[in-house]
DNA sequence: GTCTATAGACTGATAGAC
DNA sequence: GTCTATCAGTCTATAGAC
């Protein structure tokens, strides 16, 4: 199934894995080059050093997190509504395949923000100067929400369908009698619930 | 103002800042030693070891986490509204003192989730033999929101509090002209932002 | 390109003087 | 209790054989 991918795709993917599990600091090349069935000497081979490597999970990994909303929430054929549902559900997704990303990249920015920080200019207004703001801003002003900051709106989309992805060791750990079946279900009940809440946000009336 | 704590107190202090930092992997004794202005043997007398050391922070940061809540979400004398500003004000208080405690804690438990999941279990069903969650199902019962898991909403309270204080560096950054004062007031708005829609979403008149 | 062997630097921890 | 000096172990990175 995974047999013909290069060398170089097969240490990408094993460092992926390990920086995502343990973080830059705890994670050790040997255990990238054990991961990925290969020699440590070939890892600095193909990547001039752990630092290198890193950089380029680093810059896959937020391009992945961004990326993701920046299709739809640009698209101006997708009526308001219907682009809340369709950010929630298309984030669960990702995250529920990914579940690591976010804690990810928030603790190696926050441990390290000098160095990291300037990458994410990338993605610079992504939020003040696209459509999906526009949308919210029309709405708002209709509704007579016009001393709220959209982006007040936009980041309880994002909180809401993270937050429980991240914290999920928590959520179960606290929350004692709940098996992996239970987490599952209460995830998918906000693919619906979240939207709901987010339209009751922005008084649309569906 | 600090010249009579005892080097004790006084390590630790800096530990909490270096570990919370830099989390465990990344933290080095040395750093430890230099921010609270010992020596590294001296660190080593009054802890055993690294790894004692930052359990101690740990098990002090989680209690701080979680301690918080608990005394206002059992008090019975305290009505459901009046209860959700207190939650989410004294989260923000608490969160702006010392914003990098749950991320910490998170990416902690992620990177070593079996030895740090059983501490957890001190606040064990925290969530639901409490009086905030019997007070939210009454409510929800009221108002034909019997559908919905009272921890859903509790888990709003928590995500739209805590993930904005985490994700500052991103929100930051992605919003692109924001300075400090901008991301200041933008917190001090969800003071009461946070609980209004918490109140639509319980059907709470007021 | 891929391996073994090893250098070189760093880190946690301790011994021993004061 | 606090320090200096140092050890032992671990880790990244490289040299060199195939």
């Amino acid at each position: 199934m995974e047999k013909d991918i290069s060398t170089e795709e097969k240490i990408k993917k094993a460092a992926r894995k390990v920086f995502q599990e343990k973080g830059y600091g705890q994670a050790r090349t040997r255990d990238i080059a054990d991961e990925a069935g290969i020699n440590l000497a070939l890892l600095n081979y193909y990547f001039r050093s752990k630092e290198k490597l890193f950089d380029i999970i680093m810059e896959e990994s937020m391009q992945q997190m961004f990326g993701l909303i920046v299709g739809v929430v640009n698209d101006e054929s997708i009526e308001l509504s219907r682009k809340i549902d369709l950010i929630v559900n298309r984030y669960v997704d990702s995250l529920l395949e990914n579940p690591n990303l976010p804690l990810f990249v928030l603790s190696e920015i926050q441990a390290n923000p000098k160095k990291l920080m300037e990458r994410v200019g990338i993605s610079e207004n992504l939020i003040k100067n696209n459509y999906f703001y526009k949308q919210m801003s029309d709405q708002m002003n209709k509704k007579d929400l016009k001393g709220i900051d959209p982006l007040q709106i936009f980041i309880n989309i994002v909180s809401m369908t993270v937050f429980p992805i991240v914290g999920k060791p928590l959520l179960i750990s606290i929350h004692s009698p709940m098996t992996e079946d239970d987490y599952a279900n209460f995830i998918n009940d906000r693919r619906k619930l979240v939207p709901q809440w987010i339209r009751m946000m922005l008084k649309i009336d569906k």
